[in-house]
DNA sequence: TATTGTTATACTCTATAACTATA
DNA sequence: TATAGTTATAGAGTATAACAATA
């Protein structure tokens, strides 16, 4: 974990190329499986896919609900794909379709009361899984690694596509 | 980032469900980040997908090759998905089955010579994108992250199936 | 019978591009 | 013309289950 740093330069960049790819493969495979971890959850207890409950997510967060763009350009998929998934939530009576008098070229996707009372368990059950499995971590630790992951994050260069302002504090 | 902890047993609980809530939308955005990054690099510079990758990695580090099923495990996905990812891998000429005369059901997958020449200079780029893409944290804080990360990782409740003994050191 | 690998099928998510209807 | 959203299509990855060949 914590071997002897070489002096020469070229053998230091090489170790710290390791210690980077060694970070990343880390960073991925934990990532992975906690995701798969709560995918799996979401589905067995609440027949319910990620991507559907990170929509109805945004639309908690905004109780005015949220156009189509707009969850497009949260979500950050194209609008295609906002479509079909809202076509599935639709059917299944959790979101609804407003249509807006001052342009009708245009919806603002709400949660219905059924979808806010399923989604309430949902969350619910959610946090308590990320309680979980976050558990080896104590209190200090979780901050340190939520400040490490901040500054690793915020140091990312910020790839060509800042045209549509994407939603994304975390 | 550092609010003050209340004193009471479930506020504190309360508080507690948030840190661990707003540490794993990070650690999962953050790696999001990343992971899309290399895989839109890995597409446009050399025409694979991280898949493809990760099972010539797989195989860089088994000189002598690896059958389907230990590719299968050791990738965590089924049989039938490896079968299409070696059958592709097979017609680019990057990897190849090798008949066993021991047990005449199975293979044995190993790269070719224009998979492992091809597949060095993948890596290459590859390593070099990882570092880019760390170099906001220093030295210090990536052995740190990458601590943290461990203790978390092997914090996990391991999930029922540790039949296949996955091989998944990180 | 059990195991290795393949095939067939289906589902989800994803992107691109053509399209409709409004503005 | 430009914009909001939909539709059509295609591709990748995934899982399940039935199947063939071999052990």
């Amino acid at each position: 974990m914590s071997e002897a740093l070489p002096l020469d330069l070229e053998n230091r960049l090489q170790a710290d190329d390791h210690t980077s790819l060694r970070l990343w493969l880390r960073l991925l495979s934990t990532s992975i499986r906690i995701e798969d971890t709560i995918r799996q959850r979401l589905r067995e207890g609440f027949g319910i896919t990620l991507p559907r409950f990170d929509l109805m997510a945004q639309l908690e967060r905004e109780p005015e609900g949220l156009t189509m763009g707009e969850l497009s350009r949260r979500m950050m998929v194209t609008g295609g794909n906002v479509t079909t998934i809202v076509d599935q939530l639709t059917k299944e009576d959790l979101v609804q379709r407003v249509t807006l008098p001052e342009d009708r070229r245009s919806y603002r996707v709400t949660m219905t009361p059924v979808g806010r009372a399923a989604f309430a368990g949902m969350a619910r059950a959610h946090e308590q899984w990320v309680k979980d499995l976050m558990a080896g971590l104590d209190e200090h630790q979780q901050h340190q690694l939520h400040h490490l992951l901040g500054v690793l994050k915020h140091g990312l260069v910020t790839p060509i596509s800042t045209q549509g302002q994407t939603h994304d504090p975390d």
